[in-house]
RNA sequence: GGGGCGGUGGCGGAAUUGGUAGACGCCGGGGACUUAAAAUCCCCUGAGGGAAACCUCGUGUGGGUUCGAUUCCCACCCGCCCCA
């Protein structure tokens, strides 16, 4: 009898079921097929614990589904474009190229020592010039739909570098740059976008798809659609201002209007003496993030231009300030200010001390007073000091103003949005080059698409210079105009990789199809996405994109259906041993390598189901782990005994109790993994072992029951242990292999407990337990709980006045 | 400030529709085997009281609904995440 060598049985079967193709997923129409998706990982250079956390409960459900008869495809690749690779070729001065493929490399290998059933035919790398290339073609179709634009846009600037800077590379409160510290500007950029607004509406619309609450709740906030009113202001020269307003029953409390530092009025409203107050304070409030504007605590700042503006509805002259708590970036960077009804137009007013004029008086409040308000009253209620509407009763109000607008021609029900436009340049080298040229007569022309893919150039100069390295490179950028052939130039900005990463679940279905980005046969057949699993953390960037994405590509008449992933689930995250966030810089990575080498894939995929909820995560933990490698060990000679065994009686009793734990662990173990709940399916598993090991124990090696439970328990680990399950199977004599076998069904009848505890509580106490039969009736109950020495202490003299029967499981005498 | 998620033994975590709280493990203690150790196997292990039978308390806190609440309702405290 030899013990459990996980090393040599796990290269063994990795090896055999790569060459016998065993996951290897073909289209076959006669077959239900099942789509299972996880999430891509970033080519970073090491998978780390929580991949492995993410990904091999995702294996097992695929295998599971896969047992149960459907044809199911799981697919992986790589996200191999981004700025990470560029920071990293920086230090190590290596090409971006290089250091990605060399990363690839190296995940393939741990990504294949999980023994996942990736279908690895499937495989896709979205920097691959293959990829790319309908990355672009994806763009040109979006161009060509008008649902791709270039405008100007506010980016963060480093004066010093001459470069745009990602958000995450603009460091602390300080906002300076993360190489030079240069503190950094707000300048406007020529950018692409994609018009994500049009589809606003529809992304609201989550019918059909089984996704987490929090994760709809979490894209319906980030869209944030807002219904209200736009409304035209003149300034005193006549030029017009619009806003927009949630409350269009407030108009009347306008009695000042703020507009953003960067909003276009600025400069030419403010009066001479105010001028240089004016530029002072737009200077610095420039250099902020929204973050810091928006913060509530934040002490409201700004200064008044000088200048005014007319309130529409009743003709009032209103001083105009400017403030850094207006966005240009949302609504359209200027707003009425209602300090009587707006908490920070409230701050405001207070701090600089501008008029506050109620103007809805909600029943709940006392007659509310601008002169001695301490608080904005945001409650709706009937409008007072509100001219022809003064009066209008509190249901009515939103409604009768908007109509007001209307019929005077100032405004209009309007709808806002928070989700802006998606910004997709980036001035980066490691990208998919936008496929645009511009040519002095044609100005933007698409990039023919029989010349895709734009091929980044790999001879340029990566390492930082203070310019997008494609501009530097002028044999790539000087090209000619497809129309006329004249000189014309590349644009010279990348894609953002979140455009890699929107369709790469359709590159899988045909990674190397060269008519399309995917072969129709495949899609038909495919998609949707039955389950997608990933980190919620992308709720609004990734999955919205994704299902964007996808939308825009039925109307294009690409795609079909309106969504790209049906089920949705999160899994939690790993942190390190000392329960924070793992990172190289705190030294606490646990590295699955080293798990695995010292105890086995099997292992290490049975502990991260075991020891976790997979919807939380938790703290890696060194020890837990020896739970799962001694229940390895012990099915393990639980099953060499076996094979071994001499055949023997053993009694029929403990057979049949044994029979009827197969039959509960099936039941439990197929609904525990149907519902994402892994580590009770290890639970599980290692009942029906610990049931097994005892009637061993007893005496019996041979019996047909234990023969059935030990190939039973067998196929139900198979999902969760594939190797040792598969060694094991083979050693029984079994046929291969065990990932093919179809998943056991169980018998009710044969699940049904004969004997059950009978709970007795008095008054809802538990005061004894009686072993009765399964069925028995309330009668029956009744007598054996009146029969009970510690009912009768309970009761005293006392009668019982009423009796609770739980079938099967209780009764309870209420006195 | 708004929204979401969570709070159960020393630890990770269980607990269909309200019905035996703590499954399954880890750690710890005791024992068997061994010259010894490791490994393995067996027993104990929420707290307090009791010689024991058993009793009382116990799922963040305080209330409520109910024959019965970890589960439902209200208020509050703490932690994490998102938005402002």
């Amino acid at each position: 009898m030899d013990s459990y060598d996980h090393v040599a049985i796990e290269s063994k079967w990795q090896t055999r079921w790569e060459q016998d193709k065993l996951y290897k997923a073909e289209v076959d129409p006669a077959r239900k097929k099942f789509y299972y998706l996880t999430m891509l990982p970033y080519t970073s250079g090491n998978l780390h614990i929580g991949h492995w956390f993410a990904m091999t409960p995702s294996d097992a459900q695929a295998r599971y589904k896969s047992r149960k008869g459907y044809n199911v495809m799981f697919p992986i690749g790589f996200d191999a474009f981004g700025l990470p690779a560029e920071n990293a070729a920086i230090d190590r001065n290596t090409h971006p190229k290089e250091w990605t493929y060399k990363n690839v490399e190296h995940m393939r290998k741990q990504l294949r020592s999980m023994g996942a059933m990736w279908d690895w035919s499937r495989e896709a790398i979205s920097a691959d010039p293959e990829y790319y290339r309908w990355t672009q073609w994806f763009f040109l179709q979006l161009f060509k739909n008008d649902l791709a634009y270039k405008k100007m846009a506010p980016v963060d600037w480093c004066p010093k570098d001459q470069t745009v800077l990602a958000r995450e590379q603009v460091i602390g409160e300080e906002r300076v740059c993360e190489r030079c510290g240069t503190p950094v500007v707000k300048k406007d950029l020529e950018q692409w976008f994609f018009r994500i607004t049009k589809y606003a509406d529809e992304l609201l619309d989550f019918s059909g798809l089984d996704w987490p609450e929090p994760v709809k709740l979490l894209q319906t906030n980030w869209i944030g659609r807002s219904e209200g009113a736009d409304v035209t202001f003149h300034t005193e020269q006549k030029d017009e201002i619009r806003v927009f307003t949630t409350r269009p029953d407030t108009l009347w409390g306008a009695t000042f209007m703020v507009l953003a530092p960067e909003h276009p009025l600025v400069q030419k409203l403010t009066t001479a003496e105010r001028r240089e107050a004016v530029e002072a304070y737009v200077k610095q409030a420039i250099r902020q993030t929204e973050i810091q504007r928006l913060a509530l605590n934040k002490e409201k700042t700004g200064t008044f231009t000088g200048g005014y503006a007319i309130n529409p509805v009743n003709d009032e002259r209103i001083p105009v300030w400017v403030a850094d708590y207006v966005l240009m970036s949302y609504g359209t960077g200027a707003i009425m200010a209602v300090p009587a009804h707006d908490p920070r137009d409230f701050e405001f007013a207070r701090n600089n001390g501008l008029e506050v004029r109620p103007v809805i008086q909600p029943a709940d409040s006392g007659p509310l007073d601008g002169a001695t308000m301490q608080e904005a009253v945001v409650a709706y209620g009937p409008m007072i000091n509100s001219g022809p509407l003064t009066g209008t009763s509190q249901e009515s109000a939103v409604e009768a103003a908007t109509d007001y607008l209307r019929e005077k021609g100032i405004g209009e029900a309007a709808v806002s949005y928070r989700i802006r436009d998606w910004l997709i340049s980036r001035q980066r080298y490691w990208g998919a080059p936008i496929p645009i040229i511009y040519c002095p007569k044609h100005g933007q022309v698409p990039v023919p698409e029989d010349q895709l893919p734009v091929l980044l150039p790999e001879e340029v100069e990566w390492l930082p210079t203070g310019q997008s390295p494609l501009k530097l490179d002028p044999e790539w950028k000087i090209t000619t105009c497809p129309i006329d052939g004249e000189p014309a130039e590349r644009d010279t900005d990348t894609m953002d990789t979140f455009m890699c990463s929107s369709w790469y679940h359709l590159r899988y279905l045909s990674p190397n199809y060269s008519q399309a980005p995917f072969d129709p046969e495949e899609y038909d057949y495919w998609m949707p996405v039955d389950t997608y699993t990933g980190g919620a953390e992308h709720a609004t960037m990734h999955l919205i994109y994704s299902r964007f994405f996808h939308k825009a590509g039925r109307d294009m008449g690409i795609m079909k259906g309106s969504e790209p992933m049906i089920q949705l689930r999160n899994q939690g995250q790993i942190l390190g041993p000392d329960g924070r966030r793992m990172s190289k810089s705190r030294g606490n990575v646990v590295d699955p390598d080293e798990q695995v080498a010292a105890y086995g894939a099997d292992a290490v995929r049975a502990y991260l189901m075991f020891g976790y909820r997979w919807s939380e995560g938790g703290p890696w933990n060194a020890d837990n782990i020896h739970g799962v490698v001694r229940w390895l060990n012990r099915v393990w000679s639980l099953v060499q005994k076996s094979a071994a065994g001499q055949p023997s009686g053993g009694n029929s009793k403990s057979a049949q109790q044994l029979t009827r734990k197969v039959h509960q662990t099936i039941r439990a173990v197929s609904h525990d993994l149907e519902n994402f709940d892994f580590n009770t399916v290890v639970s599980g598993l290692m009942e029906l072992s610990n049931a097994i090991g005892k009637v061993q124990e007893d005496g019996s090696t041979d019996t047909q029951e234990l023969n059935t439970a030990i190939e039973t328990l067998l196929l139900l680990m198979a999902p969760v242990t594939p190797h040792v399950a598969e060694e094991l199977w083979e050693r029984l004599g079994k046929p291969y292999s065990i990932h093919r076998q179809p998943w056991p069904d169980h018998d009710p009848d044969l699940a049904k407990e004969e004997q059950i505890t009978l709970v007795i509580q008095v008054n809802g106490k538990v005061r004894d337990r009686i072993p009765a039969p399964a069925d028995v009736s309330e009668q029956q109950a009744r007598e054996i709980a009146l029969a009970s020495e510690a009912v009768a202490h309970h009761l005293g003299d006392r009668e019982p006045k009423d009796f609770i029967f739980v079938p099967g499981k209780l009764i309870n005498i209420v006195i």
